[in-house]
DNA sequence: CGCATTTGACCGGCGC
DNA sequence: GCGCCGGTCAAATGCG
């Protein structure tokens, strides 16, 4: 409804939950350890951080019902009702736990506490010891403050001291909290960085495989090949191709959109009526720099749009076999998320809204307005099963510069487009071959990548919603703790490799478990993910496993493939106002939306197009 | 007034 | 041929 806010419809109303889904993130993120079912999520956590004035008071997963088993004392009562306004979901979680009531009066009778008061239980005692054991060196500045001569019992002493030990480690994390926000912006800048050379690098890789498959065909080409290779001299097409190659069903899209161009003349006078003007002539001979213009959008995102694949001269039929493959390929990411949209850094334009059938939640249909006829286009749709879950299509190719917020997403569901098609691309080069990343970002970034053939178009689903989650790294130990624990510096950050075998060993145990990716389709002559550990053994001379342990020793693509991972996993429930997104914050009305969910109830099960939606406010 | 959303209508593919 | 369905369009609507 509101003007310019986006989107403002929602697939199917969940209500908000954002004081409980802070209450987690809160504490947990700040150890970096997030509870089942809450997304560990970079953004938000920056979102936090970044909008919280004054600084953040952090609330520890620590109450006092369990820090001290001797909650029993007047003097605690009186501390715990000093601290209560910032632990009240602390209190609530521990309590529980243990069987207590918190919210019980200051003035209940203490001996019933007393005898009623057993020995907190061992879960308890773990998070008792996640924060506190952190923090024994910096605890004795304040004994001042515990000392209050209210109570010469030793018992007090110590549950003071503790208490003093919480303040003291409360500050410490307010200061901890600073420098992940730094290492987050720098985790980020990296990552940008490294994409784009990815993508330099994967663009030359696919160039020598066109080239390859021209080879003899045209020397012209060969030039041009030739000159990639060089990292320049068709440079001009080279960096606008880095991020054309962003979006998903990359490769031989763009071509493929090149040759719709022609195939579109057969649409419908309706289409061609609409069509602005600055319809951009696919001039490139290799479809590099030819995107499509409106008049070539919708590269396959219907049923009726297949048949306008292919009919590129510059393409072998093989080639357009390919491509019409890859124009129909779709990548479905699943996400658990209250919000209407997941944030994936990209400006979206709703055009549409449909109630498919068994499913009682409306489809809504998007289209990216970040660039005139940027033909990427997603689909929204909460699941029928569970309405937690968002269920966000993705396909097309992006014929623009993605912001950093999108890098994530975007290079996300183009390898997994990749992987989806790859079975027909066999490569042996380790580090361009769609699969690796299928295997080492994917499984990183999803617990289930599940690849459908029997779906009118092959689709990728990633399923960010099973558990494990794959952000919540195995535990215990809790692998982010120690390295951001630290005090004097952030290890990611001096060593990111360091989080890199985390990463990784969660992509084996995903795989292990899943036992590789399930797919319908002829995956022939790909790595079995089962001899994933053993490629990414620096011993073996394996190509891909030489890549791996180079990526594995570059620290800039391990704080990438984290900063990949978290953009994936973008907290729908988060405030975009974060210093990241900033293209999506601040002109995206679908992102604003996301701020603003309101969720009404949704039941629009009448028929097609019978929809009558709840609207978000306008920010 | 401009822009984004809403929503009824339209289109093409597909199955019967 | 007909109806269903997914996808899209575009006029209507609403908001800033």
């Amino acid at each position: 409804m509101a003007k310019g806010s986006g989107l403002s419809f929602d697939p199917d109303p969940i209500k908000p939950i954002p004081t409980i889904l802070n209450s987690f993130l809160e504490p947990h993120n700040n150890h970096f350890y997030p509870p089942n079912n809450i997304f560990f999520n970079f953004s938000s956590m920056e979102s936090t951080y970044n909008n919280r004035s004054p600084p953040p008071t952090i609330q520890f997963p620590v109450n006092l019902n369990c820090s001290t088993t001797h909650h029993d004392h007047d003097h605690d009562q009186e501390h715990h009702h000093h601290i209560r306004p910032d632990i009240d979901e602390m209190d609530f979680f521990a309590d529980k736990k243990n069987g207590t009531n918190s919210e019980e009066p200051t003035t209940a009778n203490d001996s019933d506490r007393k005898e009623s008061n057993t020995p907190p239980p061992p879960e308890l005692d773990f998070n008792i010891n996640t924060a506190l054991h952190l923090l024994t060196a910096n605890t004795y500045s304040d004994q001042s403050l515990v000392d209050d001569g209210l109570s010469p019992n030793s018992d007090d002493k110590r549950i003071k001291s503790e208490l003093v030990v919480l303040q003291a480690e409360l500050e410490r994390m307010n200061g901890e909290n600073g420098r992940l926000r730094d290492m987050l912006n720098q985790v980020k800048n990296n990552y940008n960085t490294l994409q784009m050379h990815m993508m330099t690098m994967m663009h030359q890789q696919q160039q020598n495989q066109e080239s390859g498959q021209r080879e003899g065909k045209s020397e012209e080409v060969k030039h041009q090949h030739h000159n990639n290779q060089n990292g320049h001299g068709g440079g001009g097409q080279v960096v606008p191709r880095q991020f054309m190659d962003l979006g998903l069903a990359a490769g031989a899209a763009s071509e493929a959109e090149e040759t719709s161009q022609s195939s579109s003349e057969g649409r419908s006078g309706r289409e061609k009526s609409r069509s602005p003007a600055n319809n951009i002539e696919a001039g490139s001979t290799c479809g590099i720099i030819s995107e499509d213009s409106p008049e070539k959008e919708s590269p396959g995102w219907g049923p009726n749009k297949i048949p306008r694949l292919g009919n590129s001269s510059t393409t072998k039929p093989a080639d357009q076999a390919t491509e019409a493959t890859m124009r129909k390929a779709r990548v479905s990411v699943r996400a658990r998320s209250e919000a209407p949209m997941i944030t994936d850094g990209c400006q979206w334009r709703k055009y549409g809204q449909k109630m498919a059938k068994g499913n009682p939640c409306p489809r809504a249909y998007y289209r990216c307005t970040m660039a005139a006829g940027c033909p990427v286009r997603k689909q929204v749709q909460r699941c029928a099963e569970d309405r937690t879950i968002l269920i966000t299509t993705y396909e097309g190719t992006h014929n623009h510069p993605l912001p950093p917020a999108a890098m994530g997403m975007a290079s996300t569901t183009s390898s997994a487009a990749r992987m989806l098609l790859s079975g027909s691309m066999p490569s042996a080069d380790g580090l361009m071959n769609p699969n690796f990343f299928a295997r080492t970002l994917l499984p990183c970034s999803s617990s289930m990548a599940t690849i459908s053939a029997s779906a009118p178009f092959p689709t990728v689903t990633l399923d960010l919603t099973q558990s494990p989650n794959p952000l919540q790294f195995p535990r215990p130990p809790n692998p982010f703790q120690v390295p951001f624990s630290n005090p004097t510096h952030n290890n990611i950050l001096a060593n990111p490799a360091a989080l890199l075998p985390q990463i990784f060993g969660q992509a084996l145990y995903n795989q292990s478990k899943f036992s590789g990716l399930q797919s319908s389709q002829d995956l022939e002559g790909q790595q079995h993910p089962s001899t994933m550990s053993s490629s990414i053994n620096p011993s073996n001379h394996n190509p891909l496993a030489d890549t791996v342990n180079a990526l594995t020793s570059d620290p800039n693509f391990t704080a990438a493939l984290a900063a990949a991972i978290t953009s994936l996993i973008g907290n729908p429930g988060q405030s975009n106002n974060g210093t990241n997104n900033t293209i999506a914050t601040t002109t995206t009305p679908a992102n604003n939306n996301s701020n603003s969910v309101t969720n009404n109830g949704n039941n629009n099960s009448n028929g097609n197009n019978k929809v009558t939606n709840s609207s978000f406010p306008a920010n």
